[in-house]
DNA sequence: CTTGAACCTCACGCGACGTGAGGACCTACG
DNA sequence: CGTAGGTCCTCACGTCGCGTGAGGTTCAAG
């Protein structure tokens, strides 16, 4: 008697609420936006929602779940049929997407991570440090990919060595107005050649994004204390 | 003479909008909120942005890149030391949790993905079976583990020929009246168990989350063609 | 008749800006 | 000297998916 056809066990707001595990507010807004009205409404203007909105409801939130936006939602139920394949493929690209930004970020941090508690037991851990360290591996991962950046960790220790010296030589070769074309010019650079393939294990192609890092970016020269003029120096013997 | 210590370059908001990469309005937004504001104004009140402000600048964009929130970059400036291992370790485990979470999102719709291909010969794809099939998946996703929902996927094949007769057969002994506490009752009984034993490759807990979801969801036990009162029949059955 | 729970309709808040509107300023060219 | 076009300024609303009140009505029970 009671499941009158016209009448199918109507709920209100709280009852769909506890079901479905959506607050009042939500079905209040998706109303809001036309995504899920309410079958009918008492004299006293209170929703009432049958058995196919609660069904609709759980598909919403379904969808959502999935990490679908509302509006796309609204579309597969306006439209009388879709492209299910397709837009669950499409949703997965952006999903895969989404997991490898995430991935790189976590090996980013797991980098600062290392390197912060490296340094924690020499250096005070100061907000600068740590700034610095930031800047730098984020700096690091813009030329670099991971796993370059995991060789050039792995081989920063001797590499720091025969690095540093170079470029104490490079200074002093330009401050005393070495030529550009000199002998002497010309035998440092190479030895620069030498130490990045050291730090490089010899991979080309990071060599070549070390130097284009190290030309567009004031901070990465500033760590290993090249001045933009030293840069330039090395610029222009390297083209001789 | 230019670069009195007084006035080292300052920049106007395009220029240090195209030097870092961020967009003219960040900047009015980061001042607004309090977070970068500009080294002064000219006297018709145009920003005026120094070397200072424009490394912070980029400092804060490295933070952000990291997924941190603007006013915890905030404090990070405010405070005059921060315990930098220890956000850079919280931070690493929510980015963790996240990726948990994608990764279980990415089978989901792989499982979504499958299914939905493997229908797609016989079936029309409809708005209808879509949003049945995501229902179905979302829904075991809240009771199965990954490689449960996996095991039931591999099993399924066989399963079904073996669950479907049984079900057939526990309805017609429920119309028929048979007595819940009767032997041919027991041993219909008996071949269910035995039947979500196959499934399930003979998992109990995974047995038992299944019961649980027939007994909570109605979408589960409809896919299988069980009333609710057929299900009643059963517990009732097992009971005894 | 009253009380308390559930319901209603506004309407602001979040986070990190995008995107105009409408106006003032700067630089160069005619 | 005027004007054209680029850059700058300050509001101020829109985004997305609701949360969280405020202030008022209705419902079910005692």
């Amino acid at each position: 008697m009671k499941n009158s056809p016209s009448s199918e066990v109507a709920l209100k707001v709280a009852a769909v609420a506890r079901r479905t595990g959506v607050s009042v507010r939500t079905l209040h807004y998706y109303e809001e936006i036309g995504l899920l009205s309410p079958s009918g409404r008492t004299a006293a203007g209170h929703r009432l929602y049958v058995g196919r909105e609660v069904e609709k409801l759980q598909q919403i939130r379904s969808l959502q779940h999935l990490g679908m936006g509302l509006s796309e939602i609204a579309e597969c139920f306006d439209e009388g049929r879709v492209d299910a394949v397709g837009i669950v493929r499409d949703h997965l690209v952006r999903v895969r997407e989404e997991l490898g930004a995430l991935g790189r970020l976590e090996g980013l941090l797991n980098n600062i991570l290392s390197t912060l508690e490296e340094g924690e037991h020499d250096d005070v851990s100061t907000t600068e440090t740590f700034l610095k360290t930031v800047e730098t591996i984020t700096m690091l991962d813009k030329y670099l990919t991971q796993d370059q950046q995991q060789r050039l960790h792995d081989h920063q220790a001797r590499g720091a060595e025969t690095v540093t010296p170079v470029i104490q030589d490079l200074q002093k070769a330009m401050d005393t107005g070495v030529a550009p074309g000199s002998p002497h010019a010309q035998t440092l650079v190479q030895r620069w050649r030498e130490a990045l393939e050291e730090v490089t294990a010899g991979d080309p192609a990071m060599i070549d994004s070390i130097e284009r890092m190290l030309h567009a970016e004031q901070q990465a020269r500033e760590s290993h204390g090249i001045s933009e003029a030293l840069f330039q120096y090395i610029e222009r013997v390297m083209t001789h």
